[in-house]
RNA sequence: GCCAGGGUAGGGUAGUCUGGUUAUCCUAAGGGGCUGUGGAUCCCUCGACCCGGGUUCAAAUCUCGGCCCUGGCCCCA
């Protein structure tokens, strides 16, 4: 037998339609905000990703080769294709561009509970704004999509200026190093790398920073910083907003592309893989030969919000069996044509099964079960049973429908 | 890449320590009987010991390797 490759998962079609329900939710969301859906390939060239993240991510990537010797990637994230199709095809449109996504990813990953080598992302990307309530803007979006999933979830907003002002004398390989160290609150690491450049100094003030929750605290340790106005005025319009969050200015994200704003979402009931969101400002377009455009966004793991939300039941539309004899078969077609007409679920016996198989099955799966028989043909009736009351009628085809619609999703 | 626990019909289980025809209630599926009104009942069928090597007269069981699953570490663009 062969199994699905190591990391995938195979969607039943509950599954799928909880699935589509959520994703329903979200895009709603952002398209209330102006953000529409955009679409890039499914697989890049490899250095798209390599430009943005190092040579050390193709140990995590789906790498291949096509037949004409091209180095290709199965896309790990959205965001940089996302740049490289605004700088191929849209570099002149009207600033700023909301664009949203959803799509799947890969990355060559051990597998774990909300981890998968084939994995969804939606995600938005603010393209051309450079100002504070465009940070803001992204924020309340992301918040916007993922409440509107029913996940439950902390926000974490932070900034990069506090941490890059402390530390600005240091060269950019040794500001990555500590900030590795502050992203995982590994202070005795910290301690150890910052005694090695003779900065030991900075490790207070550092620590300090990362467990501060205030903008005032934050100010205090890390000094006077130039972005300061704007970072005022985003927190000033979060929280006119009513978004909860609380401040951390120990997020990092990877100094290298991110310039400003940066946040994370966390989950409540997941394990270790318990960040459901993450975003920022960032400046990428300029590494694939574009203009130095400011951007921000962020991407959900859409998988991770499905397990969080756990197995709700989708909401099932009705569903009409369609019940026939075969001297009835003809007019039952007529009617199931009708049904579907409107909108319903109709399903008619493909296995030339006897009308009490027939009910039996329809009792499984349907709401109701329109029976059809030689007596109704010829009337030109059909007899609608409840399946849940079991009560029954014989009615015209047309007000069988109008009864069906009436009852609703159950 | 590392650690722990797992893998037995479509789904759920017992059996593994102590090798000896595997099995089960439930459930699902297919067929049949019956049938102008349903989840019933009766009968039948289908269906698995993750894969491969080793030990053995004999392996679901012991052993080695692999694959996969679950969780954790690492990583997380």
């Amino acid at each position: 037998m062969i199994q699905k490759p190591r990391g995938t998962r195979d969607f039943l079609p509950d599954e799928m339609e909880a699935r589509r329900n959520t994703e329903t939710k979200m895009r709603e969301a952002v398209r209330r905000w102006g953000y529409r859906e955009v679409c890039t390939p499914e697989f890049e060239d490899l250095e798209l990703f390599t430009l943005r993240s190092g040579e050390g991510i193709m140990q995590e990537m789906y790498v291949f080769e096509d037949k004409g010797g091209r180095k290709l990637a199965l896309r790990p994230e959205i965001t940089a294709a996302v740049i490289r199709m605004y700088i191929n095809e849209a570099k002149v449109a009207p600033k700023p561009l909301r664009w949203c996504y959803f799509a799947d990813c890969f990355r060559y990953e051990r597998p774990q509970k909300g981890r998968y080598r084939q994995f969804w992302q939606f995600g938005a990307e603010l393209i051309g704004a450079d100002t504070a309530i465009a940070d803001a803007e992204v924020i309340m979006l992301a918040a916007d999509a993922l409440n509107a999933t029913g996940v439950t979830w902390d926000l974490k907003v932070g900034h990069l200026a506090f941490m890059k002002n402390l530390l600005k004398d240091l060269e950019s390989s040794a500001q990555r190093r500590v900030m590795a160290h502050l992203d995982k609150k590994d202070f005795e690491g910290l301690k150890a790398t910052l005694a090695d450049m003779s900065k030991a100094d900075l490790g207070e003030s550092l620590t300090a920073l990362v467990e501060c929750r205030t903008l005032g605290e934050a100010f205090e340790i890390a000094g006077m910083i130039p972005e300061k106005e704007r970072v005022e005025q985003m927190t000033g319009i979060l929280d006119a907003s009513g978004v909860t969050y609380s401040l951390n200015f120990g997020i990092a994200r990877g100094l290298d592309y991110y310039t400003g704003m940066v946040f994370e979402g966390f989950a409540h009931n997941l394990g270790a893989e318990n960040q459901i969101v993450g975003g920022g400002a960032y400046r990428l377009a300029h590494l694939f030969g574009g203009d130095d455009v400011a951007s921000s966004g962020f991407a959900i793991g859409f998988d991770r919000v499905m397990v969080s939300l756990g197995d709700v039941q989708p909401k099932k539309n009705t569903i009409v069996g369609i019940v026939c004899t075969n001297e009835g078969r003809t007019f039952a077609l007529s009617v199931a044509r009708a049904f579907r007409a409107e909108g319903i679920r109709a399903e008619m016996d493909l296995m030339e099964r006897g009308l009490g198989a027939q009910m039996a099955h329809a009792s499984k799966s349907a709401d109701f079960a329109v029976v059809i028989g030689g007596r109704e043909a010829e009337a030109g009736q059909v007899t609608l049973k409840n399946l849940h009351s079991g009560e029954q009628k014989t009615l015209s085809p047309a007000v069988a429908i109008a009864e069906v619609k009436a009852h609703g999703a159950r």
